[in-house]
DNA sequence: GCGCGATTTCAAATGAAATTGAAAAAATCT
DNA sequence: AGATTTTTTCAATTTCATTTGAAATCGCGC
């Protein structure tokens, strides 16, 4: 018995914490990795958004560096990142040094935020090639042309289709 | 003047395509080009797929090939990938040797397809670690409890709506 | 002000994933 | 059937984003 008795008289694993808040936090992690990768967004976040996510007060580096094996390096790009995208906010305990890390539960932000940066930005992209595209397209009247033409406008229709579903998409997300 | 003039009396660039052509082309590819990095896959089948959604009829691998420059072995894999997908389908024509290759321009499918793999199945493992959450979230009744256990409900609550609206957009997409 | 641990920075290492190239296989033409 | 060209396969390479680690910086107690 090396250790003092949990207040939960669960079992206690080699870092001292009690099995079930690590569990917890295992599979909070997970779910955000799995987040992550359908999003295409590096794992390092998805731990440390994870690992704040799983505790209820906010932590400093070192006690998130104390649950993953990261290197200093990576938590501290990460933080910044993830501060910087809203995802998780920086509180500083009036008597304490080093600043602490909560998440921002707020997910719809950051939806707004991918849907914004990512989502929005190729449309827009997309939309300039659209318009090379129909400058360029044939305008002959036999059926090669017609075919031409018939797929950029399917795909002109998707695009606006897309395009409009997004202010609606983010009016969704703001009243939630 | 090395060259036959084009029947659009255009400029005729060194690969002997009319200058309209091959700008058409180029968007084209630039289009999908984004819209595969918005979604993560490889480039190379994106250039692939605007190649023969570019073009007015089939293309053989080497007319493909002809056009971009990109290996045979990559051209061969991008192919078979593409049809395995349903992006693109095999035409052989009668009269002719090689398989060739058109768009299959039903976008929709691609999007559902996308759907299924990638999205659906996120859901689904999400799902798991949500019942892992909930069964090691700490019962106490104590503020922090309290914190933790308003977090997975939230998150729960967004992996439900998201979840809720799979079949609405695959409704959607299959009326279009 | 000095020293020490914690954090940040950034160039270099790593690793995952895409691409290539060479050899094998298939298909066509003579 | 043999020769030639096209396509496929797959191990090796390249590429590129992420991660690391060492040095610089910061912040606080002594």
């Amino acid at each position: 018995m090396p250790e003092a008795p949990s207040p939960m008289n669960g079992i206690i694993v080699p870092d001292g914490r009690p099995a079930e808040v690590v569990a917890f936090e295992r599979s909070v992690i997970a779910y955000f990795l799995d987040a992550a990768d359908l999003l295409g967004v590096p794992k390092s976040l998805a731990v440390i958004y994870g690992i704040c996510f799983a505790s209820s007060d906010p932590l400093s580096p070192s006690e998130i560096r104390a649950r993953v094996d990261l290197s200093a390096g990576s938590l501290s790009q990460g933080l910044r990142f993830l501060t910087g995208l809203g995802a998780i906010i920086e509180v500083s305990v009036p008597g304490e040094r080093a600043a602490r890390y909560a998440p921002d539960v707020e997910l719809r932000k950051l939806l707004i935020h991918y849907l914004e940066r990512r989502v929005e930005a190729q449309l827009d992209a997309g939309q300039v090639h659209l318009k090379s595209m129909k400058a360029n397209l044939p305008k002959g009247l036999g059926s090669k042309s017609k075919i031409l033409r018939s797929r950029v406008e399917s795909l002109s229709g998707w695009h606006g289709k897309s395009r409009a579903l997004m202010p609606l998409l983010k009016g969704a997300l703001k009243l939630s």
